[in-house]
DNA sequence: AGAAGTTCTTGGAGCGCTCTAAGGCCACAC
DNA sequence: GTGTGGCCTTAGAGCGCTCCAAGAACTTCT
């Protein structure tokens, strides 16, 4: 496996030493212009190109973060990655991406690679690895999950008001003039229980705590499809929904499509999460947004500043979700 | 910067040597069972994990491909993705990921860090870096471009046979009944004109090219919402709809529903790429499905090929699409 | 001119591992 | 005892780079 010219091809092609071709390539202030262009010159004409491999063991230090993202066809991942990229580039770090597939074991996995390859710090997104094997696993590697809280001495973490979201949905239901709003439940997993919760105090707060209707879900299309359908037998029918998500919300708007009625005409809705889903126009959701990219940028400070030394207790940010007001959602009549 | 235990502390708590600690994780087979016992014991105790890095410096290979995801909030992506993921794991390669946001300069940057991490290969998903800077920048690294035809002694690619997806709308929609079918444009850039070309092809085998409808777009749903705008104002209105892209396609139903038109009571629809899309209740459309996937895995198997010397002069393989009928295309009334 | 800096360059040790060649050890045969 | 072979184990060189300490070359000052 022949690899190319190496830093001494270069050097003797440049007539000069190992060393200064080393310093070179670390923009090192202290070359003459002469050199550098020498050493330039060579290296353009043997197509020298650094072994990163070589540098990151003689430097022992690989500037790199790890990053699960589980499930690349989620969007939700797609806009924390850009946040951890922005985040990343202005740190100076580079990122060594993988999924897990929301399968515990292969999240073990990919973390197990990256901490062969050393890496400076791991963030997880909305990893399913409990909290006592992730602490056993992760050593003393700096490590921000998000999504949930994290446990361990070396683990911050990113999450989300989940029940300022739920807050802001009835909120916003309520200033159109809706009091009967029924709540498609995202189920016991990840999220869910929380926004039902947010949910169920924020139509306490409102005083419409005896209006609330729950639907049990699962957030997935089918489920608010299901809800949609079971709405429509209701006698006593909501004005409005707050789905646990845009898929929910989706699969809602079909069900009472299907059988004559309008949005927002018949019913107001809200979603969460403002996934392309709620943007297309055929849909036009009312959503709750999460600041995304903003907790991806956030777990790289936490992560570079507990490098830095500036803490070493575990830290939890909590992000404030956004109302985004489309078309889905109009006065009660 | 401290490491954690090295191999040779390994040996030391282990009475053996280096060498010995070396071939027990490499699992050779030539250690007894009671020294590789004597080893795990000790590796355990101390907390050791092999340097990557060190391994990949000492052997000369990194088993390693680097992938150019480019835009991860296409699906598009996610989907080649799995496939890629399954075929490195398959054949004992790792996958270096990572984006490029459709910018060429963002592009070079990312091939040029993972050629310095000597990778054995690439693959790069829809580059918008032009095949000139990519010679000259991938050298004589085993390479396999999707989306459209790379140029290169070393570069194989993965393309779709557009034409032929374009051929399957048309005679779908055709034998519904449909022939004055309106083609909607994806543009000048990428799949845009074979998709166009396929169409035209396709409109004059079934002899319906005097009613074929062109309208100029661009892969938004913007130019869909447009196109259905400019729709409903022909004296002589299409029945049917072959969009560039499922985003377009919901574009145009939405315009078109605004003026109280339906789907496919008025008009049949058929959208191209089976995305997330295309699959929800509301839209449900009958689209031109790419086997994503397939060209992920195949993207690999063309690497592996390559670098086990199996050929060494480009190969283009084209993959052909399928129908996916839903539930917006009908017989014409 | 010589001392004292300053700026630039270099030798060499070492990062943590792999891999080759060589050797130890043991059983068995002669 | 010596030889033969199989099985394990090891010493040591080396992967391509960084980084320290020290040296060379050049200025500037007195």
């Amino acid at each position: 496996m022949a690899f190319g010219p190496t830093m001494e091809d270069v050097a003797k092609a440049a007539e000069v030493s190992r060393s200064l071709v080393s310093l070179v390539f670390q923009n090192s202030p202290k070359v003459s212009q002469e050199s550098r262009l020498r050493v330039h010159e060579a290296a353009n004409r043997l197509g020298y190109r650094p072994n990163e491999t070589a540098r990151r063991l003689a430097s022992r230090s690989t500037q790199s973060f790890g990053v699960l993202l589980n499930d690349m066809h989620n969007p939700f991942f797609a806009e924390v990655h850009d946040g951890i990229e922005a985040g990343a580039e202005e740190n100076g770090y580079q990122l060594l991406l993988g999924t897990g597939k929301r399968d515990p074991r292969r999240e073990a996995e990919f973390v197990a690679a990256v901490l062969s390859q050393r890496v400076d710090g791991l963030i997880l997104l909305s990893p399913e690895l409990s909290n006592q094997e992730l602490t056993k696993l992760i050593g003393d590697t700096p490590t921000v999950v998000v999504g949930h809280r994290g446990e361990g001495k070396f683990v911050d973490s990113v999450i989300n008001n989940e029940e300022f979201g739920a807050h802001l949905a009835v909120e916003h239901l309520s200033a159109l003039g809706h009091s009967r709003i029924a709540h498609i439940t995202g189920g016991t997993t990840s999220s869910g229980p929380a926004r039902t919760a947010g949910f169920a105090k924020a139509m306490k707060e409102h005083g419409f705590a005896k209006e609330a209707v729950h639907i049990d879900g699962d957030f997935s299309e089918v489920s608010g499809f299901n809800a949609g359908e079971a709405v429509l037998k209701l006698r006593n029918r909501p004005s409005a929904i707050f789905a646990a998500n845009d898929l929910v919300a989706a699969g809602f708007i079909e069900a009472i499509s299907a059988a004559g009625f309008r949005v927002p005409r018949d019913f107001s809705i809200v979603g969460y999460d403002n996934s392309l889903l709620s943007k297309i126009g055929v849909l036009s959701l009312t959503t709750i947004a999460q600041p995304l990219a903003l907790m991806g940028s956030d777990s790289v400070n936490l992560l570079v500043d507990r490098i830095k030394g500036e803490h070493d207790n575990p830290i939890t940010h909590v992000m404030e979700p956004k109302l985004v007001v489309r078309k889905s959602t109009a006065k009660l009549r």
